[in-house]
RNA sequence: CGGGGCAUAGCGUAGUCCGGUUAGCGCGCCUGCUUUGGGAGCAGGAGGUCGCAGGUUCGAAUCCUGCUGCCCCGACCA
């Protein structure tokens, strides 16, 4: 294994790269842009999966699953939807391949031509929308709350592991309602679960918020999200959810009878979040040492490492720490004993650090005798000496303690990098350091344009709720009622 | 898709300008001994169609032509 990580200080985006791949979560592929999630990074991809899939079915979801392929003419029906994604689909055209004829390996046979082309889903409102026709003719058939978990495919230009791939693992949300208020309801709903989810389970607080019409989603009329701001300065759209309109209902003819026994078009609402969720994960938390997972999400909370001079030494901490692992399962806590003999205590020190277990137990000759162990905290890198005694409440305690003092880290770097400023001058020199930055905008897209070309900062969202404040747009000087939040995104 | 760069062992690289024996080094890997409370030491060993296809030459990692792939910077994006 690769000793060094490279420091966020020297190379930030070098210290991402080094330490998605050193810690073994993922890595990059044969095909360009996609990735292979490793089993460490994909355990930490299903503990989110689960909490957020119990929270879906919380609030009365189901899950079912579509296809991955979308003719190509649903796409054109909803025409700010094909516009948004028309320009990174993959698109299959031929189902046929065969050994070329001049001896070159295999080619496509030009025979096996597809009457209609297929585009491999960037999202699945279309083809879901067209399914949802045939499911919906009376409001008794409403709300229709279904999720799906699925790969979609986006072909980006320039990628990045678990932050932008070309294609990337997913919850797509789609529900269809009879009423305006119900959708909204829906929309805001969803994006109260995605703000918890990152907020208890992944320790990252996010602000909530709409978009610009100009950052909005595809087909949407209003997109709400939560951004995470990452120790670089930059934000993170980590979750979106939209309030869709009648727009799909429209395109698709999806319509029922109301009470009245009146005909109308549904309203609709998706959401989703993907596997970037991992990025955020890992840019808000980790350090120069390696990846820090909060505990709720963490594969392994704790690891037991074994210390020894001999055989017989060995046999007698094994046995030890297999009773302390068993003593903390019952207690619900995911443990791994790290009984190697081939790698020595501080290669495995370094090892799990860099793989960002919250805890750390060494077991060796003296805590044998004193009925102690040593008890390292990944967070704040700590090591006290605990007698064994009640460890698993005193192991669960500290768990809880990590996975709060993560959260409260994170929440007071953002409150340091969050800032008002009232001025251009200082909103561009501000831009330039990173960091959220409060400030009026007139609301015209042409603003949001032209403070984009000039500082390459975005609005991240528009608070939803909280105060109103009258106040003059930093770029135009016209009048404004509210601040919103800028700053450089991923 | 524009502009720049790179391609040599699993990874990172030297050598390429100026052609010349078995292509060198570090990490990792294998074997043995000594080690084990923060990434061990010593000794031995395995591993290479030098991105692909042509060409020049007595001789090509090195020179020429064509291709392919990747990386970085822009425009695009969850």
């Amino acid at each position: 294994m690769a000793k060094e990580l490279t420091s966020r200080e020297d190379n930030y985006s070098q210290w991402y790269n080094d330490l998605v791949t050193k810690a073994d979560l993922a890595e990059n592929s044969a095909v360009r842009g996609c990735m292979v999630i490793k089993p460490y990074g994909y355990g930490i991809w299903e503990r989110m999966q689960q909490a957020l899939d119990k929270m879906f079915k919380d609030t009365g979801h189901e899950n079912a699953y579509f296809p991955l392929f979308i003719p190509k003419s649903f796409f054109s029906k909803e025409a700010s939807h094909v516009e948004g994604f028309a320009k990174e689909c993959a698109v299959v055209t031929h189902y046929r391949l065969k050994n070329d004829p001049n001896g070159k390996g295999i080619v496509v046979d030009e025979d096996a031509k597809l009457e209609e082309e297929l585009i491999v889903r960037p999202t699945s409102e279309t083809i879901i929308w067209d399914t949802y026709r045939n499911w919906i003719q009376s409001y008794r058939d409403l709300p229709l709350l279904i999720n799906q978990w699925a790969n979609v495919v986006r072909w980006e230009m320039r990628t990045r592991l678990f932050l932008r791939t070309a294609e990337f693992l997913w919850q797509e949300g789609h529900t269809a309602h009879a009423t305006k208020d119900e959708a909204i309801a829906e929309a805001e709903q969803m994006l109260r679960v995605y703000a918890e989810f990152a907020e208890e389970w992944m320790a990252v607080p996010v602000l909530r918020g709409v978009k610009s019409p100009n950052e909005r989603f595809a087909g949407a009329i209003e997109t709400y999200c939560i951004e995470a701001l990452m120790q670089d300065g930059k934000a993170l759209q980590a979750g979106t959810s939209h309030f869709l309109g009648q727009n799909f209902a429209k395109a698709f003819d999806v319509k029922f009878l109301n009470k009245e026994n009146k005909l109308d078009f549904v309203w609709a609402t998706s959401w989703g979040v993907s596997t970037r969720l991992m990025g955020a994960l890992i840019m808000s938390h980790s350090d120069d040492n390696g990846l820090v997972v909060p505990p709720k999400l963490a594969p392994v909370q704790v690891v037991i490492v074994p210390i020894y001079k001999n055989d017989e030494q060995y046999e007698r901490i094994s046995e030890r720490a297999n009773e302390i692992k068993k003593a903390l399962e019952n207690k619900g806590i995911r443990v791994k004993y790290d009984g190697r003999t081939t790698q020595k205590p501080g290669y495995k020190f370094a090892e799990w650090e860099l793989k960002g277990v919250p805890l750390r137990l060494a077991i060796g000759p003296r805590d044998l005798e004193n009925n102690t162990v040593e008890v390292a905290r990944r967070d704040t890198l700590e090591k006290e000496s605990l007698l064994q005694q009640n460890l698993e409440q005193k192991v669960a305690n500290l768990l809880e303690q990590i996975q709060k003092n993560l959260y409260q880290k994170a929440l007071d770097f953002r409150n340091e990098n969050t800032f008002k400023v009232d001025n251009w001058s200082d909103f561009k020199d501000r831009i330039e350091k990173g960091g959220f930055v409060m400030a009026h905008w007139d609301g015209t897209s042409e603003t949001e344009q032209k403070i984009k070309e000039e500082t390459k900062a975005t609005i991240r969202l528009i608070p939803i709720e909280g105060y109103r404040e009258e106040g003059n747009c930093i770029y135009s000087g016209k009048p404004s009622v509210q601040r919103v939040y800028f700053a450089r995104a991923y």
